[in-house]
DNA sequence: ATGGCCATGTAAACTGTTACATGATTCT
DNA sequence: AGAATCATGTAACAGTTTACATGGCCAT
């Protein structure tokens, strides 16, 4: 139950937009909510024949033969507020950027460096991005009940990106503070001559 | 192997800290890396016999009969390196959180409130937590070659929980914009002489 | 001597992804 | 005609958590 429910809160919430087909479903959950949640064709399919045989959906006549378009019914309204009531169910963290970062000394200083450059314009392309939809959906979507809470969402993005790059700049500062003595090293022409050694390591704020 | 091996690079980088038991590892991996990662017994103890066949750990006589503390190798080390030098597999998101927000409209604005302010509070909770962490091992850690690495993914997590607040603030900025006339609604009596919505609910320590 | 923590391990259940098999429709 | 895309579905697999079974050691 516990996280079969996620799913099927996703597939309901997205179907109380709009009746779409699994596959726009599935389209529309990458899309709109891949911010912040995905599923697989895996899930969908099964979560929806399940809802189906409950009466929260009912199968219309697709687009195309064969084809079906799935529209929620006032149960699936209902199990759907049940569903956005229930506890959160916290996802156990796995960051594999900080993963790395945390073993770094065994790392190296260079690879870390990369890493934190990458983490940096990745979270400045995603900004940029939010941005850009935010602003969109403002002037396309004005007047949707949704619009509030859809802005609500690419604003969590917005300040988590900025917040990654805040804390890249930070981390950087920090590694430079190491010397480069590379416990790690790259694939074979390694700095030698890095005179080094002594140095005091820190320099504490 | 691509997830099995982050599991390994958890218990390889554990270990190339300090020998440890099982047991420890599992709480040293809660305890130390909690903010950014998790493993559970059941990944631990078969991970940990692979890479002892692999020789890529050693078990020696542990504190108690019976128990066994877990060595690194040179080998493992080595391994360590390669894994945390690959690339960083994704988790797919999955933020329960923005989920319920996103479907707002449904949930309600007093639920979408309520459960902003919770966010708030956990974000304080930990940015007290985080502080104290980094101001301890400063001092108690200070000169430690991991030092360094282990404050950057503090750092992490403080900008992150800052995010948060400053996300949650604004975010329920727009919620005020919203009429509290709650499509969805709380257990029965609705609408009518609705009087209340705007409660804060709270009373958190 | 009892409860609690250290310690080990496994089996079952669950969640979720990936790959595959299949075919209709639309576009070029 | 052929390619891309829409569309459905399943089976196998990978990863992970949970619960259970077990027992030594230590303090009150």
């Amino acid at each position: 139950m516990a996280r079969r429910s996620q799913t099927e809160t996703a597939v309901l919430g997205a179907l109380s937009m709009q009746p779409m087909t699994a596959y726009a479903l599935r389209e529309a959950i990458r899309d709109v909510l891949g911010h912040f949640w995905s599923e697989s064709f895996g899930q969908i399919y099964p979560t929806l024949n399940a809802l189906e045989q409950q009466g929260h959906v009912e199968r219309r006549e697709g687009p195309r033969s064969g084809s079906s378009t799935f529209v929620i019914t006032d149960s699936g309204t209902a199990r759907l507020r049940e569903l956005l009531s229930e506890p959160i169910t916290a996802t156990p963290p796995r960051n594999g950027l900080l993963l790395r970062l945390f073993f770094g000394r065994t790392l190296g200083v260079r690879k870390c460096r990369e890493l934190l450059l990458e983490a940096r314009a990745d979270a400045e392309r995603s900004l940029a991005e939010y941005d850009g939809l935010a602003r969109n959906l403002s002037v396309e979507e004005a007047g949707t009940p949704d619009l509030p809470y859809v802005l609500m969402t690419i604003s969590a993005g917005r300040h988590g990106t900025a917040g990654v790059i805040a804390w890249v700049d930070e981390a950087l500062a920090l590694l430079d503070g190491i010397p480069d003595d590379d416990t790690a090293d790259g694939g074979g022409t390694t700095g030698d001559g890095d005179t080094v050694g002594d140095t005091p390591t820190n320099g504490e704020p």
